[in-house]
DNA sequence: TATTTTATTGACCAACTGGTTAATAAATGA
DNA sequence: TCATTTATTAACCAGTTGGTCAATAAAATA
């Protein structure tokens, strides 16, 4: 992030950061917009204003280069996710702004799930050769884990929930609803990206994890009358 | 379907259905397998045994050959979906094991989910170019409204719930998990894939449905002690 | 200042890609 | 049987693609 601080460090001329992140940042919209295979070189060069082989100097390959703007989108997901100050001393409200905000993520930033996308139907395949992806850690697991322990401490929440398969559903409620859109709204014959639209799915989703986690839904039903349902 | 049907009704050889349906499912095959900018027409051609004109010949360019694999999937799937009988008298049951089921596809054919993804990487080009496939209507929607529709007479499921959301969010939590395996597997470092994990999340995920809907949840938290939350 | 390392340039290319064309074989229909 | 439509073949191609090469400019180092 600090690029004198970097330059500094490793004697790295400034300038060549200055290209190198030219580069990531033109390639990362390249990439996201036509996917992999869809992306050219050519292209990336153009818009970073540069040659075409200084792309080959800095990153080797397309793969390469590829797997760097993962990071860095990776890097900057994470980012992101730090971003979101969570109340712990209310478990329940916590939760539902955490997955509200984490949600806004993409929406906002519809770019990070094309790239992840493009990346998984390429299987992975960068990912897995990198050694660095898989360290970069996401804060947003342990916030939720901590969520969860409070809620449960506070008797609101269950105690026999994973929070892997949580981490996934929170991500899947939002993220599925961005990265296919336009099929979504190819069978639904809907605009599904109005502001009201947005907001609305964002509280289904907030919606949907809070009733998932709570011990009862009392609290949350007060104008409801209450059956058992045998 | 009928071949022979089809082939009395609009006096089509039956050898060309046979070619065409070679040429889909080579075209899916490969289309699903590295999207539609890494597929090659040659490799179809190759896979389909046949020339790779009578590619052009059959659907003129690989947009149109794309649009048709995509109206064929759709058509799986809506078969698929509509295979698994549901439980209407028992809507918390029934819903349920449709979430179950609507999930289980995803995992057992992967490629439909690779070629949706591969469709909203282009924004949905072909599904907007079509004007076919919109029409193609799915009935899981109506099975959801009908069990959404049970459930709040029998006063288990709250009524508040609009089963546009309700679809996409048992639709996202299986078919996320699924089409985004490969960059979940580098940050968890765990297999996501193995039987017993798929199970695992697929009752998450109908547990996760489930508990949205009902208006109380204490049938299902018999263990649990009751704390009022305020 | 001289030398080495780093950064940038522009011209070039072999392999591939979606798509075409013209000729021909096989059913169909009269 | 013969003309017409439908299906299949093989050779071909213009434009593009990721990637390379040799030369050079500009810092960093000594």
């Amino acid at each position: 992030m600090d690029v004198l601080a970097a330059s500094a460090l490793k004697k790295v001329r400034v300038s060549t950061l200055l290209t190198r992140e030219k580069i990531i940042s033109a390639a990362t919209y390249e990439f996201a917009e036509k996917g992999y295979d869809g992306a050219r070189m050519d292209e990336i060069a153009l818009r970073a204003g540069i040659q075409k082989n200084v792309l080959y100097y800095y990153f080797k390959s397309k793969d390469g280069l590829y797997t760097e703007v993962l990071i860095s989108t990776y890097e900057l997901i994470r980012f992101s996710q730090a971003e979101s100050k969570i109340n712990f001393d209310d478990p329940v409200e916590g939760m539902r702004k955490l997955v509200y905000s984490i949600g806004k993520i993409w929406f906002e930033h519809p770019e990070f799930l094309r790239l992840l996308q493009s990346e998984n139907i390429l299987r992975g395949r960068h990912i897995k050769a990198s050694r660095k992806i898989p360290d970069l850690y996401s804060p947003l697991m342990e916030s939720i884990k901590k969520l969860l322990r409070k809620g449960v401490d506070k008797k609101v929440f269950r105690s026999e929930v994973d929070p892997v398969d949580l981490y996934i559903s929170i991500t899947s409620l939002s993220a599925h609803y961005v990265s296919h859109q336009h099929t979504f709204e190819g069978i639904f014959k809907s605009k599904l990206m109005t502001s009201p639209r947005i907001r609305k799915r964002l509280t289904h989703c907030a919606e949907m994890v809070v009733r998932y986690l709570l011990v009862s839904n009392d609290s949350l039903n007060k104008g409801a009358k209450h059956v058992s349902s045998k």
